[in-house]
RNA sequence: GGGCUCAUAGCUCAGUUGGUUAGAGCACGCGCUUGAUAAGCGCGGGGUCGAUGGUUCAAGUCCAUCUGGGCCCA
């Protein structure tokens, strides 16, 4: 009997799967979209929309995609489809970069393991066969996140027209006489014996031997400065590379800063006087005694001696000398610092380096003969046993045999290091080529465009603007074979040439024939055809130069690459760049100075960044203590499914640090689950329900329903203003709280009733589902752009009751809230009865707890309220809908003079009031009727006679 | 060491121009339900807002310093 009546009720019923199974399931409806070429349908539909322009910063092709990556990718799929429904075409042009040191140490490590040698054009091939092998891997890995883009007119920095491009850009550098050639200390990583980048560097703790040493003042210039010459006087010097000794031409003490001739009996050295106490205790000498104080100034020009060369070493000013280490009087080599090459141009000194490119010192007659051939600094072997290198070891025992090492200790600290090898870097000046960038006022073209552009969040621009200002010259040319050659000639004393009609015809030619064109032709072959400029010896006693472009031009050349022939549908300038903060210094602004120079403005219109992923405890993923397993894309996606990881990602405020952690995720899961049940308890609810027969006209809607709508016209508004701000966190925490409190805690939960038990064509019925349709409509659009799997899985079932369909979620438009759903008037009455509702719940719990009734339909609800009162007033103006809204049998209402918006509730069982319970709707009603089905409640009855 | 930046319940986030006992979801605890059931509902405990010191009648919300993260430099 029981099992009857049940079957009379009007139960949820969907196939809609309540288990998602994503890691499994997820793959199938990926393929589907490749079927059903969604991205190209997508395309096809905004075809006559405004452009929305996001240009893909193009990720590195030597290994799996990193989590962080896939955050990237993510944010901007998520960007792209939400633009899309918004009515703009989307072009979406995915690139890799695939130029550079990292991939071509590793083919070259893996040649140099199975001990073959190849020419430049078979290791070019290999390192361009090694890109292509992760690019397949990575776009498998992008795809099974859900990312849709436009696969085939992908770039690669590596393809001949894209590096026809790259020349082109350099030779609007070259036109614009920007370049130069010169001798300037670089980075220089000897394993590589090349010079790298600055984001090549990493800086690691390195222990050096720290030492003091005198440069001794001949008494004749002691006298010159009018400082006593009775006992030996030096000039003592702090420095923790003693192998850049031989290479000392000068001494720089800041001009301003006090220095003190101190004696300490047996001789005089000059130290400035902050530091003396600080050498004195270095070198444990007795207190000494000063015997004169003087600023840095007065001993400019003072002619010092080299320790252990037979040369003068004076003294220069230089502003950036500090008293925060050392001896206040520093070390000077113009060959071997950036600070040390700007006064050597100051004061005319020669930019000597007497290291070789292999880091061990030359033989060029200046080098002391027990020198020569020495390794300037430490090879990995040497690291691995703790020990300095020979360089270091032959100077020290010099300066021992001389006299002049004052003291001697070990010092750690933070030195940069070749980020591949993992070995200290020499700073060395040799031959390469430059970009000016103050020429021309490119500097201020520079700044001036960063101002025409937005940046998200707002720092960004005081970021990429300090980077701007203070970079200092760029150096585009490295001694590697992997990447885009630089299209200068030499004759035979080595003078370069170089000019802009020339590169370009060399870029055609590239772009025809790729890059191996460069390496394997003749001078002769590669100007055959090319007008020579005036000047230019006779092809034939010109050799084409080796070096080739920084990777930075490569990736700031994306933009002229692809946005200015429009590939794919784009257009120059982007819209939208979204990278990781690191780009300020990186893509963002090699892109600037790139474009500007090359195209005259910035090659994009806002500049959106996130920060970087941390674990729990808010470090630096890398660092974790918790690193159990690589950090791929691929592994969450195997444990959690694309949708889950897609829905973190839009969790988090991503402009800050990303925490990621099994707890934050597991969280995440959570939600997906509401979601996932909320779009099938609503499925379920409209299986019998067909918007075009059985859809209630706005108006004509009962008031909860209405309710509802206003409801989500609010979330709407605020989700659709999140996400054109680009917080997509808050879409997150908007639709969660949407789905578990407005949804599943009250309205769903109040409906149940209604769906269940009336008739299956009553108005309030049909007003309901009409209500459902319209909030899962709404509802699944908005989290269409973040869960697009799952979204497009519930669209697909929510239209053609299919799990598959022809249509997609993600072809539809934004939804837009009719006028009809906003409704302030119901928006006040519920705040208020919703609050009342909650105080209900308060006033059943006591009695629950008793053991007094279990659900809340057993309860009998009395209020007391002020008639005279608004939420008095309120509770009369909706006393008919006041059991359902309760989810209680019975409510009755009292009036009496009470506090302004107090309501007293008092509960009793139903049974308390000799009610009697309708076992089909399992309301307690005052008297049951007899029905074919048995005895039920009159409403019941009415059911079930329709 | 410098520049930029962040710091609110166990977790993720809200907290408008400084003004009532700092909110939400999840998690947690205790119950209910078994007609969304590897679901659903109710109630409850839990932050004094990184620390310190200021400005103010009043500060999570303004200022300074410090501590601890992050990115980028040195």
């Amino acid at each position: 009997m029981a099992q009857d009546l049940k079957d009379t009720l009007l139960l949820p019923r969907t196939d809609f799967p309540m288990r998602a199974s994503l890691v499994h399931r997820e793959p199938a409806r990926i393929a589907h979209w490749g079927k059903l070429g969604l991205y190209d349908a997508i395309q096809r539909k905004r075809a006559s929309g405004p452009a929305f322009v996001l240009h893909d910063g193009p990720p590195f092709t030597n290994g799996d995609v990193h989590i962080g990556t896939a955050l990237n990718k993510t944010l901007k799929d998520i960007t792209n489809r939400f633009k899309s429904m918004r009515g703009f075409r989307t072009p979406y042009v995915p690139g890799w970069d695939c130029h550079g040191l990292p991939i071509e140490q590793k083919v070259a490590r893996e040649l140099q393991e199975t001990k073959q040698q190849v020419s430049t054009a078979e290791l070019r091939q290999r390192c361009d066969d090694f890109s292509e092998s992760w690019i397949a891997k990575q776009t498998a890995q992008f795809k099974r996140l859900g990312v849709l883009a436009d696969w085939p007119n992908q770039y690669k920095t590596k393809t001949p027209a894209f590096e026809g491009d790259v020349l082109r850009t350099f030779a609007a550098f070259v036109e614009k006489g920007l370049i130069y050639r010169s001798k300037k200390p670089v980075y220089w990583s000897i394993p590589f014996e090349t010079a790298l980048a600055e984001a090549e560097i990493e800086y690691k703790d390195h222990v050096s031997p720290s030492i003091w040493v005198k440069f001794p003042v001949p008494p004749a210039e002691a006298g010159k400065f009018g400082l006593p010459s009775d006992k030996p006087l030096s000039i003592v010097i702090w420095t923790t590379t003693p192998w850049t000794l031989p290479a000392n031409l000068a001494i720089a003490l800041h001009p301003e800063i006090a220095y003190v001739v101190a004696d300490t009996g047996e001789e005089r050295l000059i130290v400035a006087q902050a530091l003396l106490e600080s050498v004195r205790t270095a070198a444990g000498l007795a207190e000494p005694a000063i015997v004169t104080t003087l600023t840095g100034a007065r001993l400019e020009k003072l002619q010092a001696r080299h320790p252990f060369i037979d040369r003068a070493s004076p003294v220069v000013l230089a502003d950036y000398v500090t008293t925060d280490s050392g001896t206040g009087c520093v070390h000077t080599a113009p060959g071997h610092g950036q600070e040390d090459y700007q006064t050597g141009l100051k004061y005319g000194l020669e930019i000597y380096c007497p290291v070789a490119d292999d880091g061990r010192f030359i033989d060029d007659g200046r080098m002391p003969a027990d020198l020569v051939g020495l390794a300037t600094l430490e090879t990995g072997e040497d690291l691995a046993k703790k020990r300095t290198s020979p360089a270091n070891v032959a100077v020290l025992k010099k300066l021992a045999a001389t006299g002049t090492l004052l003291a001697k200790q070990s010092f750690t600290h933070s030195y940069p290091h070749c980020w591949r090898s993992k070995t200290p870097i020499v700073f060395r000046a040799v031959d390469q080529w430059f970009v000016s960038l103050d020429k021309s006022g490119m500097r201020q073209n520079a700044l001036d465009a960063i101002g025409q552009v937005r940046w998200v969040p707002a720092w960004g621009e005081a970021r990429i603007r300090g980077a701007v200002e203070s970079r200092p010259d760029w150096c585009i040319s490295r001694q590697r074979a992997w990447g885009v050659p630089i299209p200068a000639f030499y004759d035979a004393q080595k003078n370069a040439y170089l000019d802009a009609g020339v590169v370009r015809a060399i870029a055609d030619k590239i772009a025809q024939h790729g890059t191996n064109l460069w390496f394997n032709a003749t001078p002769a072959q590669l100007l055959d055809g090319v007008k020579l400029p005036a000047g230019w010896p006779a092809p034939s006693e010109l050799v084409a130069g080796r070096d080739t472009l920084d990777v930075w031009i490569d990736s700031g050349s994306t933009h002229a690459a692809t946005l200015r022939h429009g590939v794919g549908g784009t257009r120059w300038p982007a819209d939208l760049y979204l990278e990781g903060s690191d780009q300020h210094r990186g893509w963002f602004q090699s892109s600037l100075w790139c474009g500007v120079i090359a195209h005259g403005g910035a090659p994009y219109r806002t500049v959106l960044t996130h920060g970087f992923i941390v674990d729990e405890d808010r470090r630096k993923i890398s660092k974790s203590s918790t690193y159990e397993k690589p950090q791929t894309s691929d592994a969450y996606v195997a444990d959690y499914g694309a949708d889950v990881i897609r829905l973190w990602i839009s969790s988090q405020d991503f402009r800050d640090d990303i925490p990621i952690s099994k707890e934050i995720l597991s969280h995440v899961g959570e939600t997906y689950r509401l979601f996932r049940n909320t779009f099938r308890f609503q499925l379920s609810t409209l299986f019998d329900f067909d918007p075009a027969v059985h859809s209630v006209p706005v108006a004509a809607m009962d008031r909860l329903d209405r309710w509802v709508l206003h409801e989500t016209s609010e979330l709407l508004r605020q989700c659709t203003d999140a996400y054109e701000n680009y917080e997509y966190h808050r879409v997150y925490h908007l639709c969660n709280q949407f789905c578990s409190v407005t949804l599943s805690a009250t309205y769903h939960d109040i409906l149940k009733d209604r769906l269940y038990t009336l008739e299956a064509s009553h108005p309030r019925r049909r007003s309901s589902q009409t209500a459902i349709h319209h909030v899962f409509t709404t509802l699944v659009r908005i989290l269409a752009p973040i869960v697009t799997l799952t979204t497009d899985e519930a669209w697909s079932y929510g239209t053609a009751r299919l799990e598959y369909s022809m249509d997609s979620v993600h072809l539809q438009d934004w939804p837009v809230a009719p006028a009809g759903w906003t409704n302030a008037e119901i928006e006040d009455d519920f705040t208020a009865l919703l609050k009342v509702r909650a105080a209900v719940n308060e006033a059943i719990e006591p009695l629950r707890a008793a053991g007094r009734l279990g659900k809340s339909l057993d309860a009998a609800v009395t209020l007391t309220a002020d008639p005279t009162d608004p939420v008095g007033r309120i509770l009369e103006k909706y006393a008919d809908l006041l059991p359902e809204l309760f989810i209680v049998s019975h409510v009755s209402r009292k009036t009496e003079a009470k506090a302004p918006a107090e309501v007293r509730i008092s509960v009793n069982h139903a049974n308390e009031l000799g009610y009697v319970r309708c076992p089909r709707c399992w309301r307690w009603v005052p008297a049951l009727a007899s029905s074919p089905h048995g005895d039920v409640c009159p409403r019941c009855r009415e059911a079930l006679n329709s």
